[in-house]
DNA sequence: TTCAATAAATGAACATGTTCAATTGTCTTT
DNA sequence: AAAGACAATTGAACATGTTCATTTATTGAA
């Protein structure tokens, strides 16, 4: 029984499920990047991963499941650089644009992919990848919330307004940017942050006249 | 030729169309609400409709395209109706409440249904007639727009910033709030409508403390 | 090692959205 | 009225997502 190999401290069982899955997210990922969601069978993706049909289902609980598959992967690095990428001493603006800056680069890059996601992604969170995606979401929000906390202590924002509607807010405003953004053919990174830091910024300066409104 | 029926004007061949049309809206919409959207079939709704399957399929090009199809008329009803409610003389945000009010209500009694609108008008503008319900959103977009301007025009805004741009964000914020609201499970017309209105305050006041970031 | 128990994989069968060649119905012309 | 042209309808056939009873592989116990 020697320990030393790939996959050490697995039996058979658990090494030969890691690799079915393994084979089923890069065919799936291959073939959804090639073809597109829609234009791709789930028998194709079977086929091109040397596994039944049937066992597909055993991974992901249907065909919109295997976006989730593939992404969470992707999004807990795409976070972990997203955050890391956060300045301080600076504009609450400042800190937004750079953490979302990876997300839109890695949107840019396949927007096909992003915008199924983005579709199978509103309410039914079914599944058994859909938890931990959404997961994801709430973690960012999360992390905008404290952003705005921060920001409040110091005096960088008026207090007042909950954080928690405030984090909701600019991830909303983020959101409905991103689907703006993906709806041209091609999207380019810098026309979209452009935009999202125009947005966050008139939400930060506010749109009342000098009479308060 | 008696011109004076129901239809009057229409020949044979016209006033069959708008009969089966009427039909499948109507089977459509029954099935949908009382099972649901992926729950209904296109053959349930073609038997209930007393009409083949195939029909079905030269009045929507697919089933996504029936939702759009059921609810046009009605969008149009209702855009009339929120339009007519938007009181002059008063605050923006009081103008914008007033605009999205029977919106939030009539999506109230239909939960399931809106819900499944939201899934499926994400991107993907195929179908016959997914073009007439993007042209109602414009339409709102725009009549927002016009809202922005009269408001800065008389001095409730704070010139600079593009009414377009202010126009979208606003929207945005629905759609977001929207999309939260009906996250739950029977959400109350007036716990959504409320959250509205506070974010809608939020970016009219902005969030920049006295020092103006 | 052998065997029973359990987990995983399989693919035929099924369910349902969609297409399209054939049919039926309507209109226009003569 | 008859015929030909055109529009609308039809439903069998097809494509593809999903299920599930059966088979195969792995594990732990005796």
């Amino acid at each position: 029984m020697s320990e030393s190999e790939i996959g050490a401290g697995m039996g058979r069982r658990e090494r030969n499920k890691a690799d079915k899955l393994r084979l089923i997210k890069e065919a799936a990922y291959r073939l959804f990047s090639e073809k597109g969601y829609d234009q791709t069978t789930t028998r194709e993706i079977s086929a091109d991963a040397g596994v039944a049909l049937g066992t597909i289902f055993t991974y992901a609980s249907d065909k919109r499941d295997l976006l989730f598959l593939i992404f969470n992967d992707r999004q807990d690095e795409l976070r972990r650089v997203s955050f890391a990428a956060i300045p301080e001493d600076t504009s609450l603006a400042d800190q937004l644009e750079a953490l979302f800056t990876p997300f839109y680069y890695h949107f840019a890059a396949e927007p096909d992919f992003t915008r199924y996601l983005l579709r199978e992604l509103t309410f039914f969170t079914d599944g058994v990848q859909a938890p931990r995606f959404q997961e994801g979401r709430l973690s960012i929000v999360k992390r905008i919330r404290e952003l705005v906390e921060d920001a409040v202590a110091d005096g960088r924002l008026a207090p007042g307004n909950p954080p928690q509607v405030v984090a909701e807010m600019l991830f909303g405003l983020y959101q409905s940017e991103l689907r703006r953004w993906l709806s041209e053919e091609t999207p380019a990174v810098n026309d979209g942050l452009h935009r999202l830091r125009t947005v966050f910024d008139i939400l930060i300066a506010g749109l009342a006249g000098p009479k308060g409104e």
